[in-house]
DNA sequence: TTGACACCCACACAAGTGTATGGTATAAAA
DNA sequence: TTTTATACCATACACTTGTGTGGGTGTCAA
């Protein structure tokens, strides 16, 4: 019954098997699929782990029904909202990102995108608002043209990559903003695959 | 095999359930509970109904797994895509929306919520880019400073609705285009309560 | 040292489940 | 006119499936 209780190990390996049946397959798995996926002998291990996932929040059954199960919030799991990212200002460290990151693949290692909140208004002309939510594919490399999450100086900030000469920057979409140079203090965490807005 | 091919009433209420219970129980039915729901005494029946839906084009079903039915391009579905609205010129006659819509919602008919994409720029102050998709809850009011799709002259388009004095006005987020007064001519369509945008 | 928990096993049973094999009837298309 | 598709029905079979009962080992805090 109690949300928010830490998993074991072998537990987040059964909650990330039926969340990923559940994402690949559209139908979450059944008694004996856990069983044989990770080779147990017996379905009573299964009901074992089951039982504790739902004891701890983390899912949820219907009796006597058939692949009955369900992650709780598996929308927030599946792109998990990390904070505020700086579009302007200074906001985000460098530690809570990764703290975020880590926690996240720890779950779900498979998970390379996750969700960011705009702080600022360096994007606007590019229609990225304050408060937007931006998905962001991690990845370290990004081309020309393409908008970025890059770390600063240990900030977060939402831009867009160009080239001038030989040398790259971090171009706002803001003609009060300055344009910053990529160099050793700059480092790209991904790119931005969608922005979404909500009213 | 054969996609876009025509459904019967009935087999429209199959479908139809089936995409419910994907939605609301997070799990597809099995063939018995099809069958209770509709009040078939044979299971018989369900099969021939899974079978059309499989020869048209619509589901997907993996042979031997309880509940493994797949709706083909589910999310698609989920949020049909309609056409281009205007959000500075003339683009989409009324006739095409309502087609789609009544469409959709004989299909889907507690689906109220679609997708169009922006055409134009007349709503770029507000973030709200060409080519970006808009979320639109399907209602013919709608409050103050909220974002609308509206239609005037039979054609679609995004404003902001604001009211000045006794007269409320379809208001653009670009100073190159005029407020839009509200009158006969105009009708809501809906509201905008989301922007997507992905790269 | 008692109890709660994690982590496994074997076996059983009733109900659930996809599928198969047969029907009947109507209507539209070839 | 024959075929094809729609729209139902009854019954049956074997496998699937959730659940139950009962067992075990080990760890760690009370």
């Amino acid at each position: 019954m109690n949300r928010k209780q830490k998993l074991t190990f072998k537990q987040k390996q059964v909650l990330k098997f039926i969340y990923e049946s559940i994402k690949y397959d559209n139908l979450p798995p059944t008694v004996r699929e856990i069983a044989s996926h990770f080779n147990f002998s017996s379905t009573g291990t299964v009901r074992d782990y089951l039982k504790a996932l739902v004891n701890k929040g983390y899912i949820r059954i219907k009796a006597n029904k058939s692949r009955a199960i369900e992650i709780i919030r598996e929308a927030l799991f599946s792109f998990p909202i990390l904070g505020k990212v700086q579009a302007g200002l200074p906001a985000l460290a460098v530690e809570e990102i990764e703290g975020y990151l880590n926690l996240d693949s720890l779950v779900f290692s498979d998970d390379t995108t996750f969700a960011l909140r705009v702080k600022g208004d360096s994007m606007i002309e590019a229609g990225i608002m304050p408060d937007d939510l931006v998905l962001v594919r991690k990845q370290e490399m990004a081309q020309t043209g393409e908008t970025v999450v890059a770390l600063v100086d240990d900030e977060a900030t939402v831009k867009n990559l160009q080239r001038r000469g030989a040398d790259y920057y971090l171009e706002p979409a803001n003609s009060n903003y300055e344009p910053i140079l990529v160099d050793h203090r700059v480092s790209i965490i991904g790119k931005v695959i969608s922005v979404v807005r909500r009213f």
